[in-house]
DNA sequence: CAGTTAATTAAGCAATAGGTTAATTAATGG
DNA sequence: CCATTAATTAACCTATTGCTTAATTAACTG
């Protein structure tokens, strides 16, 4: 995949709330389907598929334990939209830029 | 619209190559639809239908200027991904809390 | 007013998304 | 071996997306 197209798997992904709730819940620990599907009004096989779109995406590895296959959260996609927003900062403040400025900083000093 | 629905449509508008280069270009400065529209080989309906979805996401402000309707880049639904992204920053690295950190001393001793 | 330029709207089409229920695969345990 | 649990696959449906061409609206300009 390009990183043209990786991008755009990963904010398809996240333009779902019941998926963005499925990362949300993972970024607390690993969980196998059932458990990700517990809290949602839809039927298993639609769970089923939002989490093949996270994983297609590269937010979720899984592992196999038993009839089990717990998700577990990957971060690297959220760390490329981080770092495709952070493109835009200057636009809309210095926040970024106080914290950038401060980081070369500390390298120069260190 | 609530904020669940508003980054619906904030990942959903990002979720295409065709609408982040047309916003990489109006960071650069306001633009016109014909202007946005010249890069890509598709017709100017399609490229009007992409506008439209960014400005109902948010990221587009328009303007009139006889029959131009200039294009400005509102950052605000960035940002608010980027506040997204930053929930998970602790599960991808320390960089982030450096600058927290860095960010918390200087408003210590400022 | 007539013509030109800018942009949107309308209508249509193929592909994808998000859901359903029913059937199937895979592994455990009595 | 049979039943149970976990999860996926299959088949189907409706709505949305992304594109097209043709028609329309809006504003300037000779």
């Amino acid at each position: 995949m390009t990183d043209q197209a990786h991008l755009d798997a990963a904010f398809a992904a996240l333009a779902n709330p019941t998926r963005r709730a499925i990362l949300a819940r993972l970024s607390q620990g690993e969980a196998t389907v059932n458990e990700l599907a517990a809290p949602f009004a839809m039927s298993l096989p639609a769970v089923s598929k939002h989490i093949r779109v996270l994983e297609n995406a590269g937010f979720i590895a899984r592992g196999r334990n038993a009839q089990f296959r717990p998700c577990a959260i990957d971060a690297a996609p959220i760390a490329a939209i981080a770092t495709w927003a952070d493109q835009y900062r200057h636009i809309w403040g210095d926040r970024f830029d106080k914290m950038t400025q401060l980081l070369a900083n500390n390298e120069d000093t260190k």
